[in-house]
RNA sequence: GGGAGUUUAGCUCAGCUGGUUCAGAGCAUCUGCCUUACAAGCAGAGGGUCACUGGUUCGAACCCAGUAACUCCCACCA
């Protein structure tokens, strides 16, 4: 039977998939072995895979399985998030191409739209995440607004409101008029923009319009926001500031509009910004809101939800505030009210989820008190009980979770869990999760609600805040809120790592671990490793905007998932963004590749029971290299570095398996191998395909049913984790040596020009016979040898070559040799050498160093000392030779 | 404006407690090879003033101070 020359994912991939979930390798139920836990990051429910899913899914299969391959009870939770803004702006998006409007509808009917959509089109990422190969439990696949997972969440309102910790109040809110909902401050992205700055002439009432010196006729207020001066309260200046103090008390006249306001003074305002005045709108900038309380001034609100101007803006009604903007801007110029406009860059607030223009706006909602959940969730991280993986973010951390503001959670959408308060008509209201249990309290309470029946009860029509469900996650996933001591619960939670982006450190991993706190009493996992962020060559962030970020399932078509996912790993480490680029994936393949060699070359070999067992020496070799290796890379998973670990693999698969290991072993050509070095050669495959199965789970379950007969059930996914054995250091380092030795004859060969079919000789110093007598046929097979003598002397014509202090030969009677070159190099070699012992000199004279450093040090100065003189010498003598 | 981080080979990054695993890895590059597992490959090689300037030390990529560039987070200067 012919195996193809290359390995092709495709079937595999399929196949294997297939058969674990036929075998329910994934699921997992509470047992006695210990649990190791991993709650998926959701994804919004209408999203669909990118960059960022792959490294990040990628790196919590590597954990899940290797967990699973160590015997211990595996659980990794998948589900999806229900996003509620972007899902919501989606599905209103569709129904407007269906000519249908969110207005014309009830709130039911648009639920049953979303609700449609949702089941249609939603969860695709999760089919997608399949493809990847993640391992996740897919029988306990959640959704953050299914019934169960939002009861939770209403009765986690209830309660916090309850403790004292909900409140309803007026305040300044991120208003995003194309969502048209409030956002929380972590959901406004700050940026830079370039705007202009109008210089805008406000009269001064009472001012002697014909006086000559025009500055005392009007002032000049330097804005932004040319369309908010309709909403104007007041001017301010500083009350210290000279060149003011005669208008205090004055009143002047907003242009256009000819409203008149008063000026006041407060020392908010900076003398040495723009002109010194203050333009206070209330209504539109939280300053001004501010300034406006302090002062008592009116709020007058110009705008519509939808960022257009309302009737009390007089002019422009109807128009968008960046319309309004220009136009008012025209409108100043026309009637000589605008001194000038400077270019001026000011920070912009945008909505992270549609990318519009924060407003700040007053409106009614609901916040959530954070300074009493904050201080246990920063204990946790900073005590290290909580690990932040890299901990550079601890800093990051401390800072916000030390500056934390109450949280609006709140928002004018249907799509989410609506909050359970119901008001009477008057206003008056009761917080509970029924109509019948609100008119309860409110009957009970001091309110007096005779006038009313319990059917003039009204729900409030906002929903929450979805980060206000994903902090419950971790709980929510078990039914710990429902049934707060259920076995799931009790054995899953909490769970072990957290695999998600730093971006989201605030909005959801600081949260998750308050409500931990509050609901269970301990944090809802150990490790946080927080991955970076998924770029592109010249380092923009990847998003389907800029069209630089290729489509992960294309990749997984053409690369394999094995080899995307090694892609993935070869270029994250912990914390640091990602600059993918396609290579990585390219190498991923390329190794997938490799390993498929390794295995058909070992399957084409025949063996002979006859034959005596040979390469003891390299069967030995390879034994101590994959366990030391072995430990180094559960060294470095330990530490979560999880690329190193998978470098370390690489090369140990590729380097010392292929390279060395099999061409050591490698039988001529159609000649037989013996069983001995065949039966190694497959259980040290074999190890290799487990150690490899977390980074390459098709391409590993695939050979490894190739490699031998498998029972029903028995899969390289649930096969035992290789344990390191034995290291046998001294066998590691006289291999390294012998290495090192055949490295340097074929560089000689290269150097040369001597084609590696032609055989040569060599001759090793006789004081290393017994390190390197056992070394001979290997030498001879991996160099090319015809003889290795063990001698004292150079031979008269050859080449020499030194593996550490010692001077090897290989003899070139045939040969032409350059002795005039031969004696350069020898030359340099040796006036190296004496620069390098004078400077080791240098140092073992100086008394401080040889009375203040360690002895080893010293001692290992003294050795590079010996070591230097005797090459030195042995050059020398090489040097007379010729 | 406040805070944090980064700067090591052409690229992406390791480098842990200051000293032989100290200047490393992978990729890319160059040279020679279609050698019967693999050209998605094999064998070799060449790449670095460890951002800069000082300091501490017998000894600094590593500790300290300053400078520069970049990145991120936080923040209400119109």
């Amino acid at each position: 039977m012919s195996i193809s020359k290359t390995y092709s994912p495709r079937e595999v991939e399929d196949k294997w998939y297939a058969y674990w979930l036929e075998q329910d390798f994934f699921s997992s139920k509470p047992d006695s072995r210990e649990p190791y836990t991993i709650v998926i990051p959701p994804p919004n429910v209408t999203g669909v895979l990118h960059m960022g899913h792959m490294l990040n899914n990628t790196i919590q299969d590597v954990l899940i399985r290797r967990a699973r391959m160590m015997g211990k009870n595996a659980c990794w939770v998948p589900g999806t998030d229900h996003a509620s803004i972007a899902t919501e702006a989606k599905v209103v998006a569709l129904l407007k191409e269906k000519g249908i409007s969110k207005n014309d509808l009830t709130r039911e009917e648009f639920l049953s739209y979303a609700f449609d959509w949702k089941e249609k089109y939603g969860g695709i990422i999760l089919e997608q995440l399949k493809k990847l190969g993640a391992s996740c439990d897919w029988n306990r696949t959640r959704f953050t607004m299914e019934d169960s997972m939002s009861r939770a969440v209403i009765k986690v309102f209830i309660d916090l409101h309850k403790k004292g910790w909900i409140y309803r109040g007026v305040r300044m809110v991120n208003w995003d008029p194309a969502g048209m909902t409030a956002i929380s401050d972590e959901e406004v992205i700050r940026k830079e923009i370039n705007s202009k700055l109008y210089y805008i002439k406000y009269r001064i009432v009472g001012a002697d319009s014909q006086s000559e010196i025009l500055n005392q006729d009007y002032l000049v207020i330097a804005t932004t926001r040319p369309e908010t001066i309709m909403a104007d309260a007041a001017i301010c200046v500083n009350p210290n500031d000279e060149r003011y103090k005669h208008l205090k008390g004055k009143k002047a006249i907003i242009p256009l509009i000819n409203r008149e306001i008063p000026i006041i003074g407060d020392d908010y305002v900076t003398m040495d910004f723009g002109t010194g005045c203050l333009k206070v709108t209330p209504a539109h900038d939280l300053n001004d809101y501010e300034l406006g309380i302090k002062h008592k001034l009116p709020v007058i609100d110009i705008l519509n939800d939808n960022g257009t101007l309302n009737e009390k803006a007089e002019i422009l009604i109807g128009k968008d505030r960046f319309a309004a903007r220009k136009e008012i801007g025209v409108m100043l110029e026309n009637s000589n009210s605008l001194q000038k406009i400077e270019d001026y860059k000011s920070q912009v607030g945008f909505s992270e989820r549609t990318d519009a223009v924060i407003e700040p706006k007053l409106s009614m909602q609901w916040f959530l008190k954070m300074d009493k959940m904050a201080a246990p969730a920063l204990d946790y991280v900073m005590s290290g009980e909580v690990k932040l993986i890299p901990d550079k973010f601890k800093n990051t951390y401390k800072h916000w979770m030390e500056n934390v503001h109450d949280w609006c959670i709140s928002r004018q959408l249907w799509w989410g869990q609506q909050i359970p308060a119901w008001y009477l008509p008057d206003g008056t209201y009761a917080v509970a999760e029924t109509r019948d249990e609100a008119w309860q309290i409110l009957k009970n309470s001091e309110n007096n609600t005779t006038s009313y029946s319990k059917e003039d009860l009204n729900q409030d029509s906002d929903v929450v805040d979805t980060w206000f469900s994903s902090w419950l996650w971790p709980i929510s996933v078990f039914d710990g809120f429902e049934d707060p001591e259920n076995e799931d619960i009790n054995y899953y939670y909490p769970t072990n790592d957290l695999v998600t982006a730093p971006e989201i450190l605030f909005f959801w991993v600081a949260r998750m671990i308050m409500a931990g706190h509050e609901y269970r009493g301990k944090a809802p996992f150990k490790n946080v490793y927080l991955t970076g962020i998924v770029r592109d060559k010249q380092g923009r962030k990847m998003s389907k905007s800029l069209g630089n970020s290729p489509d992960p399932l294309d990749l997984i078509t053409e690369f394999g998932a094995d080899g995307v996912r090694v892609g993935m790993l070869l270029c994250s480490s912990a914390g640091n963004d990602v600059l993918y680029d396609n290579a990585f994936v390219e190498q991923g393949r390329n190794f997938s590749n490799k390993i498929w060699n390794a295995f058909r070359l070992l399957n084409s070999w025949t063996v002979d029971k006859n034959l005596s067992s040979q390469n003891e020496l390299a069967v030995n070799w390879f034994e101590s290299k994959f366990n030391a290796e072995l430990e180094l890379i559960n060294q470095n998973f330990d530490q979560y570095r999880i690329s190193e670990a998978m470098m370390l693999a690489y090369k140990l698969v590729w380097d010392d398996f292929c390279s060395t290991y099999l061409e050591m072993i490698k039988p001529g050509f159609e000649e037989p191998i013996d069983a001995y070095s065949y039966n190694k050669s497959i259980i040290f495959f074999d190890k290799i395909l487990k150690l490899l199965h977390p980074f390459m789970p098709f391409i590993t379950e695939e050979l490894w049913h190739q490699t031998a007969e498998r029972k029903e059930k028995e899969c390289c996914i649930v096969a035992e984790y290789p344990k390191p054995e034995v290291i046998n250091r001294q066998t590691l380092d006289y291999t390294t040596l012998a290495l090192k030795v055949i490295s340097e004859i074929r560089n000689i060969r290269n150097q040369k020009q001597i084609s590696p079919k032609e055989k040569l000789a060599l001759v090793i110093p006789s004081i290393l016979q017994n390190q390197y007598s056992s070394y001979v046929e290997m030498i001879s097979k991996l160099a090319n040898l015809s003889e290795v003598k063990f001698g004292k002397n150079k031979p008269e014509k050859s080449i020499s070559f030194m593996v550490g202090t010692d001077e090897f030969y290989i003899p070139m009677e045939n040969m032409q040799i350059d002795t005039e070159a031969e004696k350069e190099r020898i030359l340099k070699e040796i006036e190296y050498l004496k620069g390098f012992l004078k400077s080791v000199d240098v140092k073992l004279n100086n008394e401080k160093f040889v009375s203040n450093a360690k002895t080893e040090v010293i001692e290992i100065e003294r050795k590079k000392k010996a070591d230097a003189e005797s090459k030195i010498k042995q050059l020398e003598q090489a040097m007379e030779m010729l």
